[in-house]
DNA sequence: CGTTCATTTGAATCTAGTCAATTCAGGTGG
DNA sequence: CCACCTGAATTGACTAGATTCAAATGAACG
């Protein structure tokens, strides 16, 4: 997990081909900008190193702070009374997040470090001053909350609507995407550091049945996998067998190689079945 | 469905006990407040009769309004390349949706009425000059994106993680405690618009599944049903059983008769086996 | 080099889906 | 006022995608 490049964030908005101006989405922010937000009110905000598997926020308590994230990988999860762990949301480099323990008497997540990494903490005690005093926070923190819901609406169709093999295929593209954006992909491959016990825990599978997916894409080609990355082998036809759009991500979509495979879309869509 | 009562929002935040001062968390509006909020700004504000099952919001187009829904009920939803339909969210009486519209190039999701009902539009072409011209509103739209991601994350956990027994349940206790809110709900019993297909595609679930889930609820004499409204027969059961916390609704919870069976719960999760 | 955690693979079982037909309820028109 | 029509709610029989339980193999680490 290197240090990201320095990416900002494009809140004055900026004038697209019409003329209009627009908020770029790009909720990410690093360490530099993250200065920049708060410069002049910088007081504070602190920075630390946090080991992997350790809880940062935990379900239920309340926080006076928002979080950066500026190099490591975190995930936003939930315990339910049988046990079983659904991650909400994985957090990469340059996120923001803990909006949630600050505005609720509760936090309704607990977020749980997956690799060691680098974070900061703006106090937020200025809750309702934070719209007067600070607007570029302000601002920020009101893109992260919507680019989550939007992230949100993915992963819920993700878990309600598609079979196992679509959301795999899902969760790949939408990760590859993200970290594309935040210069974390090389070529077609990128590092990822879940396990399949996570990937599981996000898309509501079981380990066994995320294992056998994964070696079902392989087989397919769409994918391959080799120590801790994954490359992507068929863009196109993973787009379109699990209708990603990387539109909710932002920017309009990357122009990648086509490969696609119409004729055998079908067929693979029905791979579910033969997943075994 | 007829007019909710004048809840208004408290933007202003309130303190609470230790004196610290805290936003309410109530993405609530009608017209009145929605007049308020604007108040001396309140140009190019529109309002409209919708008739039922009318798109409002077209999923791929770009908007310029918020809209505030003042008495119907709507539905935000998407089809997937499969024809399926997977509703993200039900909007309630007070609401505002659109925002990702006006955000995002293009709208994540369609929006269409279940009822009709009347609607507000608010222009929002001030984009990024919201949060300078008019801070009311900057805070109704804040608050309602960070209600709005807290609700997708109990859907997503809904959908991933727990049985059609769990599902329903938690939909209608979540119905409930939101209706109750604006003073929709009659002791236990609030009328709802939703058909079984409606259910079914909130959840998930296909409308016969919907069907048998909801007859074992009834013979478990947790709910009752008539014409359409629903009857909460054994709030807490349901509570339990579905992890429900309504705090991701806002407030505390609302102390509500206790007619626990912590004795019999195991038995009602494992219902799930006898829907047939 | 043994311990621990993650990945793999198999076999049996089950929840929810699919297909199809029937019943019910509300609204319409003759 | 009632037959008719249409959409919604029900119910049955069968199938399938995913889970569960169990065990074996691999890889990382002190």
């Amino acid at each position: 997990m290197s240090a990201p490049k320095k990416t900002g964030v494009s809140l004055q908005g900026q004038a697209d081909a019409s003329g209009r101006r627009v908020i770029l989405p790009l909720p990410y922010l690093d360490a530099l900008t993250c200065e920049n937000l708060l410069s002049g009110d910088a007081r504070g905000i602190k920075t630390l190193k946090v080991r992997k598997n350790k809880d940062v926020l935990i379900n239920g308590n309340h926080y006076d702070c928002v979080y950066v994230n500026h190099d490591g990988w975190l995930a936003r999860y939930k315990i339910l009374h049988n046990g079983s762990r659904q991650i909400i949301d994985f957090i990469l480099p340059g996120q923001v997040f803990g909006l949630q323990g600050c505005l609720f008497q509760r936090a309704l997540y607990s977020v749980v470090t997956i690799t060691e990494g680098t974070l900061s903490t703006i106090p937020f005690d200025m809750v309702d001053h934070v719209f007067e005093r600070n607007l570029m926070l302000a601002k920020a923190l009101f893109w992260s909350a919507a680019y989550e819901a939007a992230i949100l609406g993915e992963h819920l169709i993700d878990a309600a609507r598609r079979s196992a093999y679509e959301r795999v295929s899902h969760l790949l593209l939408e990760l590859f995407v993200r970290l594309s954006r935040i210069q974390l992909t090389n070529e077609m491959t990128f590092s990822i550091p879940l396990t399949q016990e996570l990937i599981a825990d996000a898309l509501g599978l079981t380990t066994v049945h995320v294992n056998r997916t994964l070696r079902a894409l392989r087989e397919d080609k769409l994918i391959a996998m080799s120590a801790h990355s994954i490359t992507i082998l068929d863009f196109e036809a993973l787009s379109l067998l699990s209708d990603f759009e990387n539109s909710y991500l932002g920017e309009a979509a990357r122009t990648l190689r086509d490969t696609v495979h119409p004729a055998n879309l079908d067929e693979l869509r029905k791979r579910r079945s033969r997943v075994r």
